[in-house]
DNA sequence: AATCTTATTATGTATAGACATATTCAGCCC
DNA sequence: GGGCTGAATATGTCTATACATAATAAGATT
């Protein structure tokens, strides 16, 4: 019992056998460092790794309890296509089908391709007062999708999964009949002083987002 | 220039200004806590945030450089329905559709319910010799997915997202058309010894999986 | 040149001790 | 009882120091 992964599984040990049940309340950091044989930085590391977790929840002087259920949470990587696709193998390409601005807002239609096949359908509106620099650049080079994740850091963002029936403009370009169902991603993410952009995309029919928990 | 939080803000700053750019080696863990006027330890714990996060590649020896292209993560929350459903402050109910043993697999067709509103239909099977005791649970009394969550401690399990047409299952029970594109959840989890149960939830039509980053 | 051995080096982690900070709790006053 | 005040307490964090470990580089050996 010495590295605070040791400590970590043995309370995690605790936790699942009911030993210490949903809701309680458990001893602090420094009885479980006495008790178990270590400083008490290593226990804080350890239960610390385990509220991220979602398996304990800590409150200053209130102390630690076990969550009432705990939430396991599975981490996912915002998607950047080209690698997404070249991770399969196969060699990523895409294509400008709309490029327009409006004001101060630039639009951008692509599609994305996995080999010779339609990958999916992005359809992007840019902030210039956010990102000035967005009007000069070649989309054709190098994709919206690549450029901003690489040059436009943000503060935060959302992201929303659901499900819609291909359009006329979709079922074109993604080669499928009309009302499809296709999984679509809804993104949008914002500096310190606005939004930067928003983003939806339709991935080809049959695709499945994956993550590991 | 004092707390971890404001050296992980530093080093943050320095990659996204490029002064730093992707893929340079970083001044290590000792010059950095000189500079910067803390604790080694200090550093580390700011380092390792960041790596955490993707925006840095550590290794031993080897040092510290800035991700290629640093993918930002997002965490999700594994959902539990009710808990989900009760958090928009409608009450929760479920149904169960169907229920039967057929060897050592359990089956189970549950119907979740927010308010009056059908919310998702669930289609699970369960490993009876994985989870013996799963045989005599009340599931009209818990759903299955909440007393998986806290009964069934697992290793690990894979997600999928997906689009489908509804069938005539879902669109019965769901209360909507045939063919309207849902969203599917796919869930599988496994303990060391093997796959303790395996999970297609349709979500009512509209749903959308939210995630912030 | 190819391979094995050994030093070097940056990160990873453990420790004790100290102080910071958020909450809670008890006691006090009104 | 309600509200304020201050003490007590558990976690949060910083420090300095030490040793562990992985990966590399340099050197020795074949």
């Amino acid at each position: 019992m010495q590295g605070w992964q040791d400590i970590q599984a043995e309370a995690l040990r605790r936790i699942q056998s009911r030993e210490w049940p949903p809701g309680a309340l458990i001893p602090n950091e420094v009885e479980l460092a006495r008790e178990l044989g270590c400083a008490r930085a290593t226990v804080n590391r350890a239960l610390r790794a385990l509220a991220e977790d979602g398996w304990l929840e800590r409150r200053r002087r209130a102390g630690t309890r076990v969550a009432l259920s705990p939430q396991r949470r599975a981490q996912m990587v915002v998607p950047v296509l080209r690698r997404e696709i070249e991770a399969t193998g196969k060699p990523y390409d895409h294509k400008i089908l709309h490029h327009s601005i409006d004001g101060k807002t630039l639009s951008l239609h692509t599609l994305h391709l996995c080999g010779a096949a339609p990958y999916a359908v992005e359809d992007r509106e840019i902030d210039l007062t956010q990102l000035p620099v967005a009007e000069e650049i070649d989309f054709s080079a190098i994709s919206a999708n690549e450029w901003l994740v690489q040059n436009a850091p943000f503060d935060h963002g959302t992201m929303a999964y659901l499900a819609e029936d291909a359009g006329g403009f979709e079922a074109r370009y993604l080669a499928c009949p009309l009302h499809t169902p296709l999984l679509i991603l809804l993104r949008e993410t914002f500096s310190e002083t606005g939004r930067i952009t928003k983003m939806r995309l339709a991935y080809a029919p049959g695709h499945a987002v994956k993550l590991r928990i």
